[in-house]
RNA sequence: GCCACCGUAGCUCAGUGGUAGAGCAGCGGUUUCGUAAACCGCAGGCCAACGGUUCAAAUCCGUUCGGUGGCUCCA
């Protein structure tokens, strides 16, 4: 049932190190300034995070970025005049006492447990409710900026009261500080949804909100990404299924979807009767595994399905392509008997350590989700399937963590995440056992000794949904494509007008060799093709003039600036074709 | 969904009560050029939509739609 699978996740900080004390100061000092400029302003939390820090305020008006700048100056004049950290330890009357007018901080010293002592930490005329952790004096905060405001939940609860979050970092010099901004910078300009535009790969419009529509040369990456997941089937036994995009309800009800999942389906009434539009495949999948009856020596049998899938996401939270309402998966589910689910599970693992290492994924991180308290089948059941799933991580040597409580109530799952250029992490692959669908759609095989048997479902995603993966891709590549996926691979650029026969000529070629070309035949000067080619990221520049008409050679300029010089057009082919069949 | 902000030409943005602007892209010419932007000209907008305030609205107010940053980092 492949839910949630958009989730991204982040690492937690180091958590006493001198930058964790120092971002922490900030943020006090940040607090000392809004309680100032916004009298009656209610504090919440202010913790240091991976790249910087915030702090959360109940506030009488909404601030805004142009406050920040004024918040930013009253900072610094609390830094200037240096004012000494200090801590004291008070009862928890005396600290309720203090904070009597801070609900939230009320809030906090309630939910204290009686071994831990009360501690307020004081900079100056301001004190806080603290567990400590300062630098020695405001002084040591050199460089520090204030970055946005956001709205955010107190304890991120959606029925608590929304406070005003204000993002900042601080670090040790003014050049760290800075080349943390422009690490930003260089973020942005990588941003999967600006290089879509771009490079003319998607775009969005209203009309489908959080619904991309491929371009032709976003279509050639998506399909190449398709291909080289067919190829792997196509090897490692899969079948692939093509199946309906619209339901009766009563499917939903079956599988468990309509009580579990309806807040995310779209539905449609049509006729008196009731469909669901699917948000997932493997319901489809039970029902042509038990179109028949199948014998133990059938399984295991794999299902394949790149069906296009609709979720209703929020409005708030859609992004891009990383999440959108309609997407579709390297989808698969294999039906087996208990005994092979080990065989299984290693196969795909490979499988998806040798594609991830293709995309140059480096840092795989691996979670191994055990049993939730909510869930299906006996613990007996659940001991084989978790000792099953960690045996195999351990054979295959991979460093994982085990996280209790993690798995979906229908089976425990292995996840495999990545980081992206922003150092965001990203859930790609995940295998997940499923105890739950062969129960509810009755599913059985016939095993050697004539009894009917149910068979285990183990659902099967490796990059996910594609509509993500290339967004992710976009982003790690920063839109320079490898060669194999560039939706251009070559583009022949002649250097006047009489070249332009010649540059058809070597385009034939090319083309018949299977590459992506086009000629640049446009009225511009051969500065502006190059130009052109190199934003467009397009792998192989092919400089055609007198000279090369003259000697039946091209000239290979890369976009890495690299010139290859002249190359007879036979070899120019082959070195393109030798980098497309090496996925470079 | 919630909080803040944003929506002006295909793109990036200026214009904050008084006749809609620029650069790039596009189109038409000229130019025929050797490794990241030739030159001249032309065209292009119901200022997201709807309602209100006003003599007058891109500009102020409201609603709707869409987008951006956030909403697990626990005193």
């Amino acid at each position: 049932m492949l839910q949630d699978d958009q989730e991204t996740t982040s690492e937690n900080s180091a958590y006493n190190s001198s930058v964790y004390r120092l971002r922490h100061s900030t943020a006090h000092v940040l607090a000392e300034a809004v309680c100032e400029l916004f009298p009656g302003t209610k504090l919440g939390i202010g913790p240091p995070t991976d790249d910087g820090f915030y702090y959360d305020f109940l506030v009488p008006r909404a601030v805004t970025v142009e406050d920040l700048q004024v918040i930013e100056e009253r900072m610094r004049s609390s830094i200037e005049a240096g004012l000494a950290f200090s801590g004291r330890e008070v009862s928890r009357e005396e600290a309720k006492d203090i904070e009597k007018d801070q609900p939230f901080k009320l809030e906090i010293i309630d939910e204290l447990s009686e071994t831990e002592t009360v501690t307020f930490y004081r900079h100056g005329s301001f004190e806080d409710l603290c567990r400590g952790g300062h630098t020695d004096s405001t002084a040591e905060i050199v460089a520090f900026k204030l970055l946005s405001v956001a709205g955010a939940y107190w304890r991120g609860d959606e029925t608590r009261p929304m406070l005003q979050r204000i993002y900042g970092t601080a670090f040790e010099s003014q050049d760290d500080l800075d080349a943390h901004l422009i690490r930003l910078e260089e973020a942005q300009k990588r941003d999967h949804r600006r290089l879509g535009l771009e490079l003319d790969l998607f775009l969005m419009d209203p009309i489908a909100p959080a619904s991309p529509f491929f371009l032709p040369k976003g279509t050639v990456v998506y399909q190449s990404l398709v291909r080289y997941v067919q190829d792997l089937y196509q090897r490692s036994g899969y079948q692939e299924v093509i199946t309906p995009q619209i339901f009766d309800t009563e499917l939903w009800k079956r599988s468990g979807h309509y009580d579990n999942y309806k807040d995310n389906m779209y539905f449609i009434r049509h006729e008196d009767r009731e469909y669901g539009l699917k948000p997932m495949n493997c319901p489809a999948h039970a029902l042509i595994y038990s179109s028949r009856l199948r014998s133990y020596r059938d399984l295991p049998i794999r299902f394949a399905d790149f069906g296009r899938l609709h979720r209703y996401e929020r409005s708030g939270v859609t992004h891009g392509l990383t999440r959108v309402r309609t997407f579709s998966q390297d989808d698969a589910h294999i039906f087996c008997t208990p005994d092979q689910v080990a065989g299984e599970v290693r196969t795909l693992i490979n499988m998806y350590q040798q594609t991830y290492s293709l995309f140059k994924f480096k840092e795989v991180r691996i979670a191994l989700s055990l049993r939730p308290e909510k869930r299906v089948g006996s613990d007996e059941i659940w001991d084989t399937a978790e000792t099953a799933l960690r045996r195999v991580l351990e054979e295959a040597d991979l460093p994982f963590e085990s996280v209790t409580g993690e798995g979906a109530f229908y089976g425990p799952k292995i996840d495999f995440f990545v980081p992206d250029a922003l150092s965001r992490e990203w859930q790609l692959g995940t295998i997940q056992l499923d105890f739950s669908l062969p129960e509810r759609f009755d599913l059985e095989y016939v095993s050697d000794d004539g009894l009917r048997q149910r068979p285990v479902v183990l659902h099967k995603a490796m990059i996910g949904s594609l509509e993500r993966f290339m967004g992710i891709l976009i982003e790690h590549f920063a839109g320079a494509f490898p060669v194999w996926l560039a939706p251009v691979q070559a583009v022949i650029i002649p250097i006047a007008d009489r070249h332009a026969e010649y540059a058809e000529h070597i385009r034939r070629q090319l083309s018949d060799g299977g590459l992506r070309v086009e000629v640049n035949d446009r009225n511009e000067r051969m500065n502006s093709k190059i130009r052109e080619a190199q934003l467009q990221k397009v792998p192989y520049m092919l400089i055609v003039g007198d000279r090369e008409e003259e000697d039946k050679t091209v000239s290979v300029r890369l976009r890495s600036n690299e010139d290859m010089g002249s190359l007879a057009v036979g070899q120019a082919v082959e070195i393109i074709r030798e980098a497309v069949s090496n996925n470079s």
